[in-house]
DNA sequence: GCGGAATGTAGAT
DNA sequence: TCTACCTTCCGCT
């Protein structure tokens, strides 16, 4: 499930996979059919992430852009003899590298995108203008958080608001928001003109940290190894592994993991380790 | 088989 | 602020 790691992640998977080749797109499903049959054919430049957002850069300058929302997700399928796998399930957009040509060197790749909010192929400039409604994306090279930090200065909501507001920052979503406030010890409703320079600096840093962890593991792991538990040499344990999302006592210190309203959300945290 | 929940957003009100 | 919607998966009957 997606947030901004998941997003760089596929960025990158699919830049291996597909940047500079030319690619079949279509869409089994049938919602993306006609846009589909703009591109079938052209070159895919290469696929950009910023917070949430894929951009897809094709030859001809139009911008595909996809958004996985809650439930989107990709799938990859390798096929060696230039036919691709039925698709599973209900496939928005395709895009292979099997393009029906003769003769077939390597293995064809083929990425399919199911359940996505946004699937679309837009005329050059809409990519600036959704970049310019987002805030610093922790996870791109050079981030600035000064916006960030500016916009939850002027601010009075809760800092859980802010922190899943894609406007002050890009790419956190209910996980990292509940885990990042944890690790800094702040509780979700200080209102964001009540954090002091050193708690903004701590935000961003746990943020970057944490997106980056994610995006090298693919899934989140926001607990610290020393607090897992284990011993020297073990092995961690599968799945997503918190502090205090969705779990119903505090992994540090036992307490009874509370939630709170926030940006229309459940926010989990520790009453222990948060205090208001 | 059905219903609910899930790491999200956009558009209506 | 609310509601609709994208799909999958899990637990319940």
């Amino acid at each position: 499930m997606p947030e901004g790691h998941t997003i760089h992640r596929a960025a990158r998977q699919q830049n291996r996979a597909l940047k500079g080749r030319t690619i079949s797109v279509s869409s089994p499903q049938g919602r993306f059919a006609a846009d589909a049959a703009r591109i079938d054919g052209a070159v895919l430049e290469r696929v950009e992430p910023y917070g949430k957002h894929l951009f897809y850069h094709w030859e001809t300058g139009e911008i595909g852009h996809v958004h996985l929302g809650l439930f989107g997700r990709f799938r990859t399928s390798y096929s060696v003899l230039g036919d691709p796998t039925a698709p599973t399930g209900a496939v928005r957009m395709r895009l292979s590298t099997a393009t029906g040509a003769d003769r077939v060197d390597r293995a064809e790749v083929t990425i399919d995108l199911s359940g996505p909010t946004v699937c679309s192929l837009d005329p050059p400039d809409a990519r600036a203008q959704i970049l310019r409604r987002l805030g610093p994306d922790p996870l791109a090279r050079k981030a600035d958080p000064t916006p960030m930090f500016d916009r939850i200065r002027r601010s009075r909501r809760p800092i859980a608001d802010l922190l899943l507001d894609q406007a002050v920052v890009a790419g956190i979503g209910n996980v990292y928001r509940a885990e990042i406030l944890f690790v800094v010890g702040i509780h979700p409703l200080r209102p964001g003109d009540e954090l002091d320079d050193a708690e903004l600096h701590a935000i961003w840093a746990t943020t970057c940290g944490m997106l980056a962890q994610g995006l090298r593991d693919g899934r989140i792991v926001t607990v610290d190894r020393n607090d897992l538990g284990l011993a020297p040499g073990a092995r961690r344990p599968r799945g997503e592994a918190t502090y205090v999302y969705k779990r119903r006592a505090c992994l540090r210190c036992g307490d009874t993991i509370r939630t709170v309203e926030a940006g229309g959300r459940p926010c989990y945290y520790c009453p222990t380790d948060q205090e208001a």
